[in-house]
DNA sequence: TTTGTTTTTAACAAAAATGTTAAACATAAT
DNA sequence: ATTATGTTTAACATTTTTGTTAAAAACAAA
């Protein structure tokens, strides 16, 4: 096999999650998740041991690439306003992309009961800080910082969740929609930080 | 049996709402429901003859309840501005109870095919009108409606959806997070009717 | 080619989830 | 009390999903 082709075992997981994260089967089973990438249901055993392990990993990886992808907005050295408009671009992309991993990652946790892992935490309590801070600079809206923050996070991901209810509300085809979300990248701009 | 007593059909019904809507247990299966409902599994054949038709039955009283609840709002005689703040009210106390009810009927969707029943799409589209002649009248900043109503609706589901990272982020215990859901009312009306 | 290694497959096994049946139980009506 | 009716249970059957194994296939190194 040559180097460009994609291993099996990234083949499937990369069918998982395009299968949890894109379209949102979030009941899928092995022979699913086999049967979209083409290969035999035993290899997902033989790769990941039990289907059990394979889930997690897809959750753990997920809350990674969330992370990761929010710490290089947060991390840079962009003024507070730039940052916002970095956050919004760079989490529609990936929310228009995936915009079920987030419920993927949270039916995880409700299913097996298991605790959040806080990776991120201490970043995000930084920003809150920034936050507060443009706020007694007077540059946005006064309240309390949490609010801003689950706005921001709510007015981006929410419409993506809904996407085949507001298809069907509105009459929209895939292309009429993805044009709608990128509206909303300036609109919710505008909308926080007035 | 008493008359006050709820029947085990609806005993299990309710239960199957709980776990589904509230604890956002999507996964769960019918032996689940049968325990945490404290009734022998067969009894939700006897009732429903199968699974599928009990699931399908709680995805169709889901999206009327939350029909009915809108139209309760959409139909009032009220003016605009109050009709907005009523619809605050109505679903957010409604959200805070059932946080993941409309995930529920999205991941059935999803997992059964099936396309969008398009039980409240003209009461939708009559308020879209509604909301567009406030912003003629200036009342409302002006943009398209559909966003408008995507804000409202993101801004006032996503928070809930999210509550375990939510809680786990700011280390907060279930008081203090529904304190926190209530303060959203006013701000997001102060938000999206500035 | 032979050998050793990894990958893939099919057949089978086990476990989990759902569905069926007949009998026990409860209740109300006669 | 008896009968008819609806409800609940346990035992069993079936289906679905997941896991294991041994052999075949593919591949690379000696």
């Amino acid at each position: 096999m040559t180097k460009r082709d994609k291993s099996t075992e990234q083949v499937i997981k990369d069918t998982a999650k395009r299968i949890f994260f894109s379209e949102g089967k979030l009941h899928a089973t092995t022979q699913d998740i086999a049967d979209a990438a083409g290969v035999n249901r035993t290899l997902l055993n033989y790769y990941f041991r039990s289907r059990d392990i394979l889930f997690e990993q897809v959750a753990t990886e997920a809350r990674v690439e969330m992370s990761t992808e929010l710490d290089s907005v947060f991390s840079s050295k962009l003024e507070f306003k730039e940052k916002v408009q970095q956050l919004i671009n760079v989490f529609m992309d990936q929310a228009m992309k995936f915009p079920y991993r987030e419920m993927y990652v949270i039916t995880e946790l409700n299913r097996t009961d298991k605790n959040v892992p806080e990776e991120k935490r201490n970043k995000i309590l930084q920003f809150l800080k920034e936050i507060n801070a443009e706020m007694e600079k007077g540059k946005i809206k006064k309240m309390d910082p949490r609010h801003f923050l689950m706005n921001l996070f709510a007015l981006m991901a929410y419409p993506l969740i809904t996407n085949c209810l507001n298809k069907a509300l509105y009459n929209l085809n895939d292309a009429a929609y993805l044009k709608l979300m990128k509206e909303r990248k300036k609109l919710i701009f505008e909308m926080i930080y007035q």
